[in-house]
DNA sequence: AATGAATGAGAATTCATTCAT
DNA sequence: AATGAATGAATTCTCATTCAT
């Protein structure tokens, strides 16, 4: 009985707070984080003002809680790859691969997170950690090719840094553009800033191995 | 007598005009979209609040004005440049640092340009705009190169927005730690770039031509 | 023409604020500290919310700037009379019988500004200040007359604040009390007080001077 | 059984109802009246928010019980002196050392009964009501005083009404002054008091009578 | 009886916009 | 044309109170 009640009150809280979170994540993707405002996040996950309070200490902590959820899970599918099997080369593409093909069919989530600039400091501030998380897998799988004699001598910090702008903003600022269509364009788009990629980092042999992910950006 | 005294009226009009203008980017490069209130612009500019309204229709329009104003001279320079003298080799390197030297210098204007949170939406889809625009530049210079036998055959519209996000990923997004001084790395940063960039592009021979342009990011 | 049309404006000015602040005196005179929310007191200066920051630059500064305009005019009217001419003695029943005739007017004002704790930090230090100095009064007069061998040796920073103590006490806090009506009682109150004043102090020769204020608690 | 039941469930009503009057007067005494949210009480009485309500109707009435439940044992202390053995005026003396020397040592519990703010209107009626028990006592010890020739003829209504508020005054009202350390000055402080009431109340032979309360104010 | 999550009415404050002068 | 005081809706956040469990 008292088992059936925690699990019940425990469900509840979970829910709420989930709604939250998920209400305020359909937001910032559907209006960007100008839509997020607490009472918009409150009407959205049918809760009353306060109660974003009960489970959030302010704004700023909810706004980055939700980022975190979106971010998180990019950031790790890419370190897997990074850290993964396969040669620098592979590596570098399927990151590539998996990267392009996410935040094509996220959409605008992949735009907020990687690239609307957001009101709140903290906000901003995670953005910079993040993309620094994903910069560094780019600079894990350069400097393991750069050991192997696989790519050319350079400072990995700056290029890893280039390779994820030349995917920000070949991929993911064109979809803060409503009216953009990637999806028929995908396999051309990815195709060109592989072989982009690959010339700039000067890898020696192309690999054509598959990415590994291929699901949405998000929601996995 | 009634046409000088058009002349005059218009005159006054247009310093007006200026004067909200110059205030207004003076405010953003100072203190970011968020210190350009108007009750801030029209006291910087010396005129009354209300008087803005004589001139703009709205507060998002004062500062769409403002944001052309700062972004256009920054795109006309890399494109006198794209579209000036030399080898599409020597003008992609003298496109790189020229930005890459006025965005150093510049600092918060070229921040709030590429990358700052302004919290009106149609600065959002004029900072797309001229993202664009940027892009088109690098575009037409691989476009150049690709033709001259110069670089690698390639989707230049995609290789051109990798180009843009290699230099906002590598130069900008770091201006916004307010601790960076990237003054005493410039050098090194922009060859480190630039050989990037020439590899990726498939820069046959490498050029060694200085910039055009080493001013500041923007008061030129 | 400018020269009245400044005028005008000023007036308007002055009048907007001298509202504000008026009615902010009303609502704490009527329902004490705890009545006058910056709604209220829009609502009763029958101007706009947010108007009220034109004229100051928070709640706290406003109820300050209440309390001030209340508490100033009683301090200066004891002031006066402890600087004055007379005899201590004359001098000090003098203070006590303007100091009461006026609060016993005044009612609940007198009790806001001497009495009424209040919420906001800055409010208590005020009346902490403006406690001190009509202390300070009462104290000058007690050591002219223990320097004139009129008053018993003592600690007159002690009994300076005894002589306010037992006026707040015997006349302020029972006006709190809204169906108590002090008018009947006065002079027997007010003689009762310097009576025991006297004694206290150690007055050899009573005075019996009349007060020289005798209006209302404010407004004169 | 069912008796033993009851017994049982109504001490632990009891015992709730206690531990969250205990639990508001430790947050006045700790805090303040504004430390005492609901939220609070109920976490530092271990109960939930809710419970508080199956004991008090509302939050007023619960601060209410907890400042009797402080100012009725004070009063009680004094009442116990004033009605006690010895001549007036070593009750007076007593009366007045002991008020002085509780209120000094419990501080933070005499400011909030006899001066903090709190924003219960409720509140500020039962400050109102509890001064006037204090100046009950101090009238009884006059009148036994005038009755017996010991003390000066006098209105004892008003005096001890000023008596009090002396004591308030020169007590309580520096103890809002986080700063002030009274206890080296308290000797002095007391004699000063005593000596100025007694000449106020026209004691006819000074009593050096100790306390019989020294205790500090509150948990005695 | 006890819980504690949920409520929702307020609180202070900001600021783009308007309009009488 | 210019002013700038006034507006009032919108913001985040608090907290006494309620009620389904």
């Amino acid at each position: 009985m008292v088992y059936r009640r925690t699990e019940y009150v425990e469900q509840k809280i979970d829910n709420a707070k989930t709604a939250i979170v998920t209400a305020t994540i359909r937001l910032i993707t559907t209006g960007g984080w100008r839509a997020a405002s607490i009472a918009a996040v409150a009407r959205t996950a049918r809760v009353a003002a306060g109660s974003v309070y009960l489970h959030f200490p302010s704004k700023s902590q909810l706004l980055c809680e939700a980022y975190r959820r979106i971010a998180e899970l990019e950031v790790k599918i890419i370190a897997d790859i990074a850290h993964g099997e396969g040669t620098p080369g592979e590596r570098l593409s399927a990151a590539i691969e998996t990267f392009a093909r996410r935040a094509l069919r996220g959409r605008r989530k992949a735009y907020a997170v990687i690239a609307e600039p957001a009101d709140e400091a903290e906000i901003e501030r995670l953005r910079l950690h993040y993309r620094k998380q994903f910069v560094s897998q780019f600079v894990h799988i350069i400097d393991d090719g750069i050991r192997a004699g696989e790519f050319t001598q350079q400072d990995s910090n700056v290029t890893g840094a280039c390779v994820l702008g030349a995917l920000a903003e070949a991929i993911v600022v064109p979809l803060a553009d409503e009216s953009y269509d990637p999806v028929s364009r995908t396999p051309q788009l990815i195709c060109e800033i592989q072989a982009y990629v690959n010339r700039a980092i000067g890898v020696k042999r192309t690999s054509s191995r598959p990415a590994i992910q291929e699901n949405e950006f998000q929601e996995s």
